[in-house]
RNA sequence: GCCCCGAUAGCCCAACCGGCAGAGGCAGUGGUCUCAAACACCAUCCAGUGUGGGUUCGAAUCCCACUCGGGGCACCA
């Protein structure tokens, strides 16, 4: 059936979304672009899928669906299998793009080929490079020197969102620290519009995506406080989220590896044993780190800080308990009141001092982070929490000791990668000019040839070794210079990967400005939840840059978001390892393209997990068949006049049509399918002990079967369409209305229950009212024999479907 | 440790605003067809909704507590 339909889809293009004349409303449907690292697996199936039910249920109904697809070919595990082979990454990713557009072109899905791209090509990468120097430009992208996250393995570093639990998200390695002057992207700016916009989403996305949007965020209120030092002319200031504590904070901590802990120590008696403790502070693993129940440690650095509100000195420790990269890298420490500080006081014997009243049963063996009255805290005393905190700042903010202040969790997006295969950072090392943009008429910045370079992880970037590529004269003083030798993250290229579809060849901008007025935002996107954060939120962040630039009127690039679950094998995600790999070509092979697609939509709702060993290909190809045979059994003419068909089996179908709409649109797939599923018994019925193979109801209904089963069983329905006399292609054949006069019953079943249970049934008209059905319901016979005599004590009639008798 | 989600038949899953627990499928059983088998078709078995309370005329559905499973966050002051 392959060979048979393909040409023929091939020659009517259902699917091309890009002619002018087009006048059929617009949907744009996306799927997560794929990483080319080898043929396509199960979870693609899955995922494309998915999207293509959508996709193709949205052309039945008469959109013009834009529905795209590329492939996100920069990366790491393209560069590391070309390093093992010993091959060109550029070859050895168009050939794993070949493979897999051929799997997705068999596989049939409803995608527009005219429109394909690869983030990997000049053409795609040119437009990273022209986003980044409008950010530089803009001062969105800087350069800082500062301790990063560092792959030993890969020999590069990753960006805050890819070390998880202190290793590396991609090989595991555990995650080092190194002093490194890097690129990053200050998303940390657009903080608030990415927390305040997820309003619009609300919704539209699943609630635990936003909740990890949120938390990664992780925007706090508070204040910052300055604090004398004595001995030092500069006051410090910390950031606090309980200013309503000060006058409990009892001593001060600086984060052991910040500037200003090396500062304070220099010269002290405890310089050295600071030192010693810095050693060891790097030396521990951002594992050990990261462990929570890790004993606190530090040093006293013999010197002192005044508490502004209540003058007194408090001792200043060094500690690896601060990070010195949230906040000021400084705290003051209120151990009555903050776990974190009580653990270090009782390690360290320091006095802790309660300024918020606990409850009455408080045990207090830990600290009291609750509500409560402010004691002990002269002008605070008596307010509560809330009140304390405004109180507080007010009265920093009239002394000029402080303010109200927010911080975030969220840190500026590192995007320097010291390897080859990414975007060129598109900046020229000037010694006397110092970073100077590229023109924008020499990008792009083309990668050099991979031949004659050294690939392998080595902590410097491969690029360095290019030398012709690498010296190259200043674009403003013409004097020698250098080119950045780093490359993008490759999270930089799916950012705004679903613009560039709107024009994909493209030469004078990054996308087209008023295509994307005309398809924007995307209206629905589908992929795994392996991206709720990271791609996600630089995705958000670069549209609200592009709204901020005046090239996009929405500030929020995807409307409705759908996670699907992940395909297992006997609970457990597949792997080599565990020996519990199914290779999708195998399970095609075996059972063909529509029964697969078939069994990943009818498996359950789409955002659960599948358990391969728990669903029945070939039971989804039995079904397929059994509506195959359909088909050949229908007698009638295509046009017949369907409203003389058999009213049983038209209420069926409209019934069927009614409710997998609305499953469709509710995204319960399997529902939709169990629907049609419905359908089919009941056209077989019809045809074997009904009114037969003729009755045009018959011909209605198998004709909506090969529509509906259109989304996700192609060439089956197509085969269907044809043997049911019609032209290709049932993918524009239109979505099945259903007849709604047929929707409603001519009777009701009424269930009259005496306390609670069923005592009898009546078939009554829909229409029937209120005080009919009680007294039908009243003289039911089961009714009289269960109240025996009783008195009734209540009658709750939902008319026409239940009455309730609740007896005396 | 904190937060979120889930638990319905042997299995995967349905069940609208609280109203007959079953739409669909897998597996099983019995039958029709067949020389026999497969296929196909027909029929049929199977749970009272994780546990314990509560609200209600009525709870799978709402509330509380717990158990188990999955996920997220985790020295962010």
């Amino acid at each position: 059936m392959q060979e048979k339909w393909l040409p023929v889809w091939d020659e009517i293009a259902p699917f091309r979304s890009g002619r002018p004349d087009d006048e059929r409303p617009t949907k744009y449907v996306l799927d997560m672009f794929p990483y080319p690292s080898g043929d396509l697996h199960m979870g693609h199936a899955e995922a494309y899928a998915l999207g293509d039910v959508i996709a193709r249920y949205w052309v039945q109904r008469g959109f013009n669906v834009l529905h795209p697809i590329g492939w996100d070919s920069f990366g790491l595990p393209a560069e590391n299998a070309a390093i093992k082979r010993g091959v060109d990454p550029a070859g050895w990713t168009d050939d794993n793009i070949a493979q897999q557009k051929a799997s997705m072109r068999r596989y049939a899905c409803s995608f527009d080929w005219d429109r394909v791209l690869q983030t990997s090509s000049p053409e795609y990468y040119r437009w990273n490079q022209w986003l980044f120097l409008r950010m530089f430009e803009q001062g969105l992208a800087y350069r800082k020197d500062s301790a990063v996250n560092w792959c030993p393995n890969d020999q590069t570093v990753l960006a805050n969102e890819q070390v998880v639990q202190g290793r590396c998200e991609r090989c595991d390695a555990v995650v080092t620290k190194k002093k490194l002057t890097q690129w990053y992207l200050r998303i940390t700016q657009y903080a608030d519009r990415l927390l305040d916009d997820m309003q619009q989403l609300e919704g539209n996305w699943p609630d635990k995506v936003l909740l990890m949007q949120r938390n990664w965020i992780g925007r706090s209120t508070g204040a910052e406080v300055r604090f004398e030092i004595e001995g030092r002319d500069e006051p410090v200031t910390v950031y606090t989220t309980r200013p309503d504590t000060l006058f409990g904070a009892t001593f001060f901590v600086v984060a052991a590896d910040s500037d200003l802990a090396a500062e304070l120590a220099a010269g002290t008696p405890a310089q050295g044993e600071f030192e010693a403790y810095l050693e060891q502070v790097k030396a521990i693993s951002e594992i050990d780190r990261l462990s929570t129940d890790r004993p606190k440690t530090g040093v006293f650095l013999q010197r002192h800080a005044v508490n502004p509100v209540n003058g007194e000195r408090i001792p200043i420790y060094a500690a690896d308990y601060v990070l010195a990269d949230y906040g000021t890298g400084a705290i003051m420490a209120v151990p009555a009141h903050d776990q974190r500080d009580w653990d270090f006081a009782k390690a360290f014997g320091l006095p802790i001092v309660t300024v918020v009243q606990p409850p009455a049963d408080w045990p207090g063996d830990e600290a009291y982070a609750g509500d409560g009255v402010a004691v002990s805290s002269g002008f605070l005393d008596g307010l509560r929490k809330a009140d304390a905190i405004a109180r507080m700042v007010e009265w920093l903010e009239e002394k000029g000791l402080g303010t109200g202040a927010v911080n975030y969790r969220l840190r500026d997006w590192l995007i320097s990668r010291q390897r080859y295969w990414g975007t060129p950072i598109p900046i020229i090392h000037c010694p006397s000019c110092g970073e100077v943009p590229v023109p924008d008429d020499q990008l792009p910045v083309a990668l050099p040839p991979a031949a004659g370079l050294d690939l392998k992880p080595k902590g410097t970037s491969p690029l360095g070794g290019a030398e012709d590529w690498v010296n190259v004269a200043c674009p403003t003083c013409g004097g020698a210079a250098t080119r950045d030798t780093d490359t993008m993250d490759t999270f930089v290229d799916s950012s705004w990967y679903f613009l560039r579809y709107l024009d994909p060849s493209k030469t004078d901008g990054p996308f087209d400005v008023d295509a994307a007025k005309r398809w924007m935002p995307v209206d629905q996107y589908v992929g795994g939840v392996t991206h709720a954060i990271l791609h996600l939120l630089y995705s958000r962040f670069f549209t609200k840059v592009l709204f901020d630039m005046g090239m996009v009127e929405f500030t929020e690039p995807f409307t409705r978001l759908l996670n699907q679950g992940m395909v297992v094998m006997n609970g457990s995600a597949m792997s080599k390892s565990r020996g519990n790999l199914v290779r999708l070509s195998d399970e095609l092979a075996e059972h063909g393209v529509d029964a697969v697609r078939l069994t990943m939509v009818f498996a359950g709702p789409p955002e659960d997990d599948i358990d391969w060993a728990d669903v029945s290909p070939s039971g989804a190809k039995k079904f397929l068949s059994r509506a195959w045979r359909l088909s050949g059994d229908v007698t009638s003419e295509p046009g017949v006049d369907v409203t003389a068909g058999d009213t049983a089996l038209r209420r069926a179908t409209a019934k069927a049509v009614d409710e997998a709409t609305k499953a469709v649109e509710s995204h319960r797939f399997n529902v939709a399918v169990a629907k049609t599923m419905e359908l089919v018994n009941a056209a077989r019925k019809a045809i074997d002990s009904g009114p037969g193979g003729g009755d045009p109801a018959v011909r209605e209904a198998a004709e909506a079967v090969a529509v509906m089963l259109s989304l996700v069983a192609p060439y089956t329905a197509e085969e269907m369409w044809s043997r049911l006399g019609h032209d290709p292609s049932v993918f524009l054949a239109g979505w099945p209305v259903a007849d709604e006069a047929l929707l409603v019953d001519e009777s009701v079943t009424c269930i009259v229950q005496v306390a609670g249970k069923v005592r009898d049934r009546l078939e009554v008209p829909p229409s029937i009212s209120e005080d009919e059905l009680r007294e039908l319901a009243l003289a039911a016979p089961g009714v009289v024999k269960a109240l025996e005599g009783r008195g009734i004590r209540t009658v709750i009639v939902r008319a026409p479907k239940l009455v309730n008798i609740v007896p005396a």
